[in-house]
DNA sequence: GTTGTTCGTAACCACTCCTATTCCATCAAC
DNA sequence: GTTGATGGAATAGGAGTGGTTACGAACAAC
C-alpha cells in the first residue's frame, strides 16, 4: 500500500483523517440503508473506505459512545445508524471522533514576570473558543444526508 | 525542564502552539513599542515566552516572510513590527505560520468502485471549506492591539 | 579590515499522535 | 459446541512538533 498518493495531502497543521473516515463510514452506511440493507459490518465498510477493519471499528466504537450508531453482535452481526441520516449532523460526528482544541497554548508557562506572559493566555483563549464556535456553528448545518446527497451529486458532473 | 506541565493541554487534535507562539511575539513586540522599545532581539521575546531562541527566530522568519515584522542585523540589530499593532490580524498570524487544511482527507485513495468513495471527497472538501472559512473570519476579527488590551485586562482582574 | 553581536539554518533528539496490523477474548444465533 | 464478527490490547512504523546545539552569514560600529 503506497504511503502518501495523491489524495492525501497532510499539510503541516492538524490533519488527521477521524472525521472523514466516520463520515464516510456514516455515509456509506445510510446509502446502503436507502437501498435496504440496514446492517454492515466493519470490513464492508473498510472495502469502501478502502482502510483497515480495525480502524473501522476505532471509529465506529466512537460514534456508538455518541449513540449516532448501534451494533449487533452474535450471528448477523454488525453496525446500523441510530438515526435518521438528516438527524445526524456533521458537528455531531466532530464531537464523537475529537476531543481536544484545535489551537495548543505553550508547552511550558510563560514568564510569569512579564505582563504579557502574565495575561496572555486567558485572552488567546477568548480568541480561540470564538474562532472554534464559528467552526462548529458551520458543521452543525451539514447533515449525513446532505453529504450522501452531494456525494451522489459530484460522481456524475 | 518539565515535559507536561499545567499550561500544557494538547488534545487529540491539531494542537501545535505555532499561532500562539507567534501571537505572543508580536503581542510582546507591541507592548515594547507602546514603551519606548521598538527593536528587541529573540533572546528577550524568547524571554518572555519562555521558550528557545530558536523556536522564536523560526516564528519570526515566518512572519518576516509575511511581511508583518522586519530585522536588522549588525550592531544595534533585532526584530521590530512592520504594521501598526492594530493593523494586524490574527488571521494575517495564522497564514504565515500554518499552512495546511484544518481536516485530513483520506490516506488512501478510497475505492473507487463505490459510489460513496468516488464521490465523497469533494462533497467533504466543500463542507471543510466552509467551515475553515468561518474560523479564519473569526480570527480576522482580532488584531494584535486587541490581543494586548485583553492581555492587559486579564492580569488585573 | 577587524570585531562583536545577532540572525538563519541545519542537524539531531525526545516525545506524541496517527495509521496500520496482528492476535485473542467475547458474544449471540444456530 | 460451532461459527462469524465484534472489541480491545499490543505493537510497529511514519510524521509532526518542540527543544537543543552548533556553525556560518550578515551587518554595523570601531
Amino acid at each position: 500500500m503506497d504511503l502518501c498518493n495523491l489524495s492525501c495531502y497532510k499539510g503541516g497543521m492538524a490533519a488527521n483523517s477521524r472525521l472523514t473516515i466516520a463520515v464516510h463510514a456514516l455515509t456509506w452506511m445510510a446509502l446502503a440503508q436507502r437501498r435496504g440493507q440496514s446492517v454492515m459490518t466493519s470490513d464492508q465498510i473498510a472495502a469502501s473506505i478502502n482502510t483497515n477493519p480495525v480502524i473501522v471499528r476505532r471509529s465506529l466504537g466512537d460514534l456508538r459512545r455518541a449513540g449516532l450508531v448501534q451494533v449487533r453482535r452474535g450471528s448477523g452481526p454488525g453496525w446500523s445508524l441510530a438515526r435518521r441520516p438528516n438527524e445526524i449532523s456533521l458537528l455531531a460526528v466532530f464531537n464523537a471522533v475529537e476531543d481536544g482544541p484545535l489551537f495548543g497554548m505553550h508547552h511550558t508557562e510563560p514568564n510569569q514576570g512579564c505582563p504579557v506572559g502574565r495575561g496572555i493566555q486567558p485572552a488567546l483563549g477568548s480568541v480561540y473558543a470564538r474562532a472554534e464556535t464559528a467552526l462548529r456553528r458551520q458543521l452543525r448545518r451539514t447533515t449525513i444526508e446532505d453529504v450522501l446527497g452531494q456525494t451522489l451529486t459530484h460522481q456524475v458532473g
